[in-house]
DNA sequence: CATGAATGAGCCTTCATTCAT
DNA sequence: CATGAATGAAGGCTCATTCAT
C-alpha cells in the first residue's frame, strides 16, 4: 500500500538518502542497519531495496554523489583564477566549504568510510584521486614556476588533503567556529606549500 | 592440550597481539574474526578469551600499546632540543619513524581504526590528544616567540597530524621510498608552521 | 492506463498464462516470481492478481488446464478402438503427443511440479489419477482377457506413466528426435504390458 | 556451550542429516527451513553451519550420499551374474530395495529433488547418469545378443528408471505391500525389455 | 590453562500480496 | 480495469562469546 509521502515534493529516494546519511554518520557503516535507515525515512524495510540494490551500494552512492559535487564545486571555483596560488587557495576553500555544508556526509566521507567494505574504499579512493590530481597539478605548476622546490607533487597534494581532512574532523568534533578555522587552514597550507602569494584573495590572508 | 609455543620466550598474549595486528590490518576491524586471529596465533578460539575480554578490547589494546610507544618515543626525542623548531621537527620525525616501523599497526591506527566501535574511536582520540597536545604546545610557544602569528594552536596541531597521517597512508598505499618522503613532509610541515629555522637538524632540510 | 493488447483477440488472462508457463518452465515454481510473469505478459504486477488469486493458483490452473486437455485428447483417441491393446496404445500415443506439443507445460508438469506446494502436488495427483485410471482399466481388461497375468493394474498403470514421463523428460533434456523415441516407448510399454498385439496401429510397431 | 549428545555414539553430523532428511522429505527443499532441521537435531541454528556450508549443500550431500550407496549396492549385486538378464534383474531389485529401506531419502530423491536448485538438479543428474549407464549397458548387450531389437539403449534405460521411480512413488503414497509390487515391477520391466529369460532368479518371476 | 563445539541474537535481503491512484 | 510503489513477514547465514571437557 503506497502510503503518500508526508513531505510535499522530494522523492522517497531522497528521504532514504537523507536518512541513510544520518544513520551512517552516527553509527558508521557496519553498525548502521537497513532497518534503521528505512525507519528514519518512514518506510518499510523492503522499500529501501526498491531504491538501492544493497546497503553497500547505498553507502557508495552517498559518498560518490557528495564527493562528485565537491569536485564540481572545486572545478567551478578554480575557473579563471589569476594564478596558481589563487587556484590552489580557491580549491582548498571550496573543499572546506562543501564539507562544512554537509555535516553528515563529511562525517561519513572523512571518518566512517574507512570502516566500510574494501570495494567501497576503492570507490572512494578513485574519486579522491581526482581531487588529489587537481591539487597536485597546482603544486607541480608552482614548483615549475619556482615558488617552491621541485618534489613529489602527489605526496604534497596528499599532505594538503590530510591536513584539510583533519581540520574538518576537528571542527566536526569540537564544533569550532568555521570562520576562524578557515583562515588558519588556508594560511597553514599556503605556508606549507611555499608561501605562495595570494594577497588579493579574500584579503585577510596576508598575516 | 597446551601446545608448546613455537617461539622461544614471548607469551601467548604476544602471539595473539601479533596475529591480531596482522588480521586487523588486512581485513579491518569488522571483517576480522576472532577465529582467524586465534588461528594466526595457533591457538584455539577460546584461548583468545583467556587473554582478552573481547575482540573490541583486543583491538583497543593494540592501538593503545602502540600509540603509547609512539608517545614515549616522541617525548624521548624531544628531550634536550635546542629550540622549539627542533623540538617540533624531532616530534614529527619520531612519529613518522614509529609508524613506518610497524606497517600493520600503522594501517590499523591510521586507516582501520575509524571503522571500529565508537568506544574504540574515543579511546584512540584520547591517546591522540596527547600527541596533539605536545605539538600544540610547540606551536603555541613558537607563536609566542614570534615565529608565526598567534592562532588556534590545537587546530594547527591537528593540521600537522592530518598531514602526517595522510603522508603515511600514502606511503602505505604507494610503497614510496620513505626517505624521500620524509624530507618532503618535514619541509611541508615546517613551512606550514611558519618557516621555523631548523637548519642544523638532519642537515638535508635546507632546501 | 490499460495498455492495448499486442495480440489481436486473446485476453490478458491468456497472456499471463503463457508468460507464467514460460517462467515456471525456466525457473521452476519457487524461483519464478510474479513480477517476472507479469513482465512477460507486459502487465503490471498488480494486474496479475486481477486474474489469479495467487501465484500458487496460477501454477495450479496451468497444470490443471493442460492435463485436462491431455485427458480429453486421450479419451477422444480411445473412442472406437478395436481392442484393448489398441486402446492402450492410442492412449500412450496421445499422451506423448500432447506433452510434446507443449514443451513449457511438459517441463512444468513433468519436472517442476514436484517442487511446488503440497497443495499443488495433491491437485496434480488428483488429475493424474484420472489418466492412471484409464490405463489401469485397459490393463485390467487385458488381464481379464488373458493377455497378461492378473495383478495390480493400478501399479502397472503407474509404471507405464513413469516410463512415459521419463521418456518425455529424456526428450526434453537431450532433444532427441521424437519420432524414433515414439517407437521405442510404445514397444517398451507394449512389451512390458504383456506383448499385446497391436500390429495394425501405426504399422511400424511390428519389430 | 557444547551440550552433550543425548544419543550414545553417533555424531552431530548424522543427527543433522537424519533431521534434514525428515524435514526435506516432509516439506520439500524450499519449504524446509534450516531452523527446523536444527530443531529436529536438537541443536541451535548456528550448529547446522558447523557441519554444512549451506542448506543447499546439505541437501546435495544427502542425495549424493544415498544415491552413491545405491550405486554401490547395485554394482555389488551385479557381480557374477550368469547372464545379462540376471544382471539387469538384479540391478532393478537392488535399486528397489535401497529406496524402500529409506523412505525419507526416497521421497527426497524421487519427488522433492526436482524442486531444488538448478545446481542440485545437475548434481543429481550426474549421479543418476551412472545408474542409467549400467542399465543401458545391459540393454545394449541384450540387444546385441538378439534378445530384443536394436535401439536407443539410453532411452530404454530411462524408461526403466522412470517406471521404477513411479513404482516407488506409488508405494510411498499408497503404502502398498512392497513384496507384491516387486514381482509386478520386475515382470513389467523384463517384459518391456524383451522378455529376457531369468527363470532361475527368485523363482517366482516365471509367469 | 587450553580447547573448540555449540550457541543464538541479529542482520541483510527477497518477494507474494495489497491498495491508493 | 490497470498500475506499481509500498509493505513486512520470513529465512539463510555469520560470528562474538561461552563452557564442559
Amino acid at each position: 500500500m503506497p502510503r503518500a509521502r508526508t513531505d510535499g515534493q522530494a522523492g522517497r529516494r531522497e528521504d532514504l538518502l537523507r536518512a541513510a546519511a544520518a544513520v551512517f554518520a552516527q553509527h558508521g557503516y557496519h553498525a548502521a542497519t537497513v532497518a534503521e535507515i528505512a525507519k528514519g525515512a518512514q518506510v518499510a524495510t523492503g522499500t529501501f531495496y526498491l531504491y538501492f540494490p544493497s546497503k553497500e551500494q547505498c553507502f557508495g552512492q552517498l559518498i560518490a554523489r557528495f564527493y562528485e559535487k565537491v569536485l564540481v564545486e572545486v572545478r567551478e571555483r578554480r575557473r579563471g583564477a589569476p594564478s596558481v596560488a589563487v587556484k590552489f587557495d580557491r580549491s582548498v576553500q571550496a573543499v572546506l566549504q562543501c564539507f562544512r555544508e554537509e555535516r553528515d556526509l563529511a562525517e561519513i566521507v572523512l571518518v566512517q568510510a574507512s570502516g566500510a567494505t574494501k570495494v567501497l574504499q576503492e570507490r572512494l579512493g578513485l574519486i579522491e584521486a581526482q581531487l588529489v590530481q587537481l591539487l597536485a597539478d597546482d603544486l607541480a605548476e608552482a614548483a615549475e614556476a619556482g615558488f617552491m622546490p621541485q618534489g613529489d607533487a602527489a605526496l604534497r597534494a596528499h599532505l594538503v588533503l590530510g591536513a584539510m581532512r583533519e581540520a574538518l574532523v576537528y571542527e566536526l568534533r569540537e564544533a569550532t567556529g568555521p570562520q576562524a578555522a578557515d583562515q588558519e587552514v588556508r594560511r597553514f597550507l599556503l605556508g606549507a606549500v611555499g608561501g605562495l602569494p595570494t594577497r588579493q584573495e579574500g584579503g585577510r590572508i596576508s598575516s
